[in-house]
Order: structure tokens, then C-alpha cells, then sequence
DNA sequence: ACCGGGATGTTCT
DNA sequence: GAACATCCCGGTG
């Protein structure tokens, strides 16, 4: 079944380590998350959101679970999930999936990826192995309008996730907010 | 396996 | 003008 705004809604340090082994749906394709980063706004030197709000930012600090979308290096997209309270910054960033369905898609996309391990094993793979860019900013996973959504299958998170610092920071780099799925294969880097 | 560098352009100082 | 929540390729061991 698809989550519902109130899971959104709670802190994204507590939303994180809930989203393990949720389904992410674009279109045709299916992914089970396995990796996830918190970005906590105003406690949170890595946030985007930690200097205010801005037009790039703008969606972070709007209701709880809508997609943000946001290009980095020149040419990648990653894709957060919106947390908390409207008016706060909060949000998890998706950073890998296992791929279930739609592989065919995913390979036509990432024609790099050599093997279906790292068609998702990223958080720009997976934006780009699913099709996610620009026009998903703001999308709304509860009514998912867009066609991009978010199921619980039954598969539980697991009861101890994997934790760490997260990955690619200089703001913030000591704060333990990375989770993962442990012994996954699908990891942007081994667990 | 590990490491170094290039691609590419938006965002904010 | 610098930084950037990245990825990929080619070098070396």
C-alpha cells in the first residue's frame, strides 16, 4: 500500500532508517530502497536548507512528502524525500535501490551500467536509471499525480539498519546520518 | 584494489 | 569565482 502524508511528517532522522525496504515507483520501474541520507535544516551545516530558504530550496521547507529534486555537478540529479512540518527544512535523500521492475528501462537509461548491481547503486544512478529530473521536483508521493510513489510491500525495515557518516559532505561530515540495508549489494559504496 | 582527474553548469558569496 | 549531497575512466600495484 502507498504511504500516507503522516509517515512523512515525523523528524527525518526517524523517517531515514523507516524508509529501508519501502518501494520506490517511476512510471514502469521499481526499486526497494536500500540507502538513505537525513538532512535536518536548521541543526544541519550539510542541509541545503541550513542558510534559509531559497528558490532552489523552496520545496524542502513546503509539506511533507513531496519529492525535491535538485541538480549537483553539472549534470546530475538527486531526488529527497520532504520531511517534518511544513515550514521546516527537512528531508531524506534517496541514495540506492535495488532494481525489481522496469530493469529493460534502467538499462536504456545507464548505458554505462555494466551490470544491474549498479544500475541504482547511487544517488544520481537511480535519478537517472528511473527518469527522475527537473519535472519531479515538488511531486506529490501521497497522491502520486506524477506517476512517482512510495509503497510498503510488507517487507519490514531492517531491525538493525547499517549506520555511518554520510557521503560526499565537508559541512557536517561527523553527523551519523547515513542507513542502509546491511550486506545489500545495491550499496553506492560496501556497507 | 586504490587513487587521481575530468566532465559540466547551477547556486550562492 | 568557488563550491558542489557525483560518476566514470584510466593509471598503477
Amino acid at each position: 500500500m502507498r504511504l500516507e502524508r503522516g509517515f512523512y511528517a515525523r523528524d527525518p532522522r526517524v523517517v531515514a532508517p523507516d524508509l529501508l525496504n519501502k518501494v520506490l515507483v517511476a512510471g514502469e520501474c521499481r526499486g526497494r530502497i536500500v540507502e538513505v541520507e537525513a538532512y535536518a535544516g536548521a541543526d544541519d551545516p550539510g542541509s541545503h536548507g541550513f542558510r534559509g530558504m531559497t528558490p532552489r530550496t523552496e520545496v524542502m521547507f513546503g509539506p511533507p512528502g513531496r519529492l525535491y529534486v535538485y541538480f549537483t555537478y553539472g549534470m546530475h540529479w538527486c531526488a529527497n524525500v520532504v520531511c517534518g512540518v511544513e515550514g521546516e527544512c527537512a528531508a531524506v535523500l534517496l541514495r540506492a535501490l535495488t532494481p525489481m521492475d522496469g530493469l529493460d528501462a534502467m538499462r536504456e537509461r545507464r548505458p554505462k551500467a555494466h551490470r544491474d548491481r549498479d544500475l541504482c547503486s547511487g544517488p544520481a544512478k537511480l535519478t537517472a536509471a528511473l527518469g527522475i529530473d527537473s519535472a519531479a521536483n515538488g511531486a506529490d508521493l501521497v497522491t502520486a499525480g506524477s506517476g512517482i510513489e512510495m509503497l510498503d510491500d510488507g517487507t519490514a525495515p531492517p531491525a538493525e539498519p547499517g549506520r555511518s557518516v554520510r557521503i560526499g559532505l565537508s559541512a557536517g561530515a561527523d553527523l551519523p546520518w547515513r542507513w542502509y540495508v546491511p550486506g545489500c549489494s545495491d550499496l553506492s559504496r560496501p556497507g
